[in-house]
DNA sequence: TTATCTGCAAACATTTTGCAGCGAG
DNA sequence: CTCGCTGCAAAATGTTTGCAGATAA
């Protein structure tokens, strides 16, 4: 059902050596950087699958495009985004969790599902701004 | 500096009646069905000149696209939705609020802004799933 | 062998931009 | 009158899809 092919293989390679979040742009690049040759759609494709198969983490930056990054935790969890730097936090979300069950509960509301996500300037970019 | 035409009255009053975040197509629909033209370009455009200035807020929903509302003095606050008839109730978010400014603070964030929105199904909607 | 994957290019959706004319101040 | 604003259509992204050929299993 899924094969290992010789592109699939480059782009998981990228994305295992990567730690921060990659737009499929930037994961083309650099698969075709280490010298494979590789379509772009290729790379959208396969990330598709890898979020669908839970093995990636998929989210929007600020201009709305989506990145790309090996899951670490594969339970449900949230990030913490740097708006400058891009660089990303993963947060323990256990109080969001919890209050997301019981809001609902309370409005008698049932399957519930959401979404959060932290954007603010870490520190480092705090402290490039006072320059 | 800064005129004010048919075109952006029509635009800033829609976005005064809506307590929701709208996409910039949204918007233009909601437009038009009060009867006024104004082109999806002026939408654009009005909504880059107003998130500038400060008067709105913009973020980016699961798909990618910008979202737009009106700036609220008062404190934001969050949706829990109903997937199946699409009704919302406004929540107490406080303890989302203060999670996120810990989480923000915990990590050496400043700024922190955050996205939040709850999904599920209603009491009425699961009572109709059982017939 | 054969169902799946790939590359390419074309299709799409959202957002931006160039330009000639309109209109608020 | 003037310069910013508007509409339109074209361009610029980022992403998806159709299809014919390649290939893993």
């Amino acid at each position: 059902m899924q094969r290992m092919t010789r592109q699939r293989a480059a782009v998981v390679e990228v994305l295992a050596d990567s730690e921060e979040f990659r737009t499929a742009q930037e994961l083309h690049d650099m698969v075709r950087g280490q010298g494979h040759s590789v379509g772009l759609a290729t790379v959208y494709r396969t990330m598709q699958a890898m979020v669908s198969a839970g093995e990636v983490d998929v989210l929007r930056n600020a201009e709305g495009e989506a990145m790309y990054r090996r899951c670490e935790r594969t339970e449900h969890h949230h990030h913490l985004l740097c708006r400058d730097c891009g660089r990303t936090e993963e947060i323990d979300a256990a109080l969001v969790e919890q209050w997301a069950e019981s809001v609902g509960r309370a409005h008698r509301f049932s399957n519930i599902e959401h979404t959060a996500e932290l954007f603010g300037t870490c520190a480092d970019c705090a402290a490039d701004e006072d320059s």
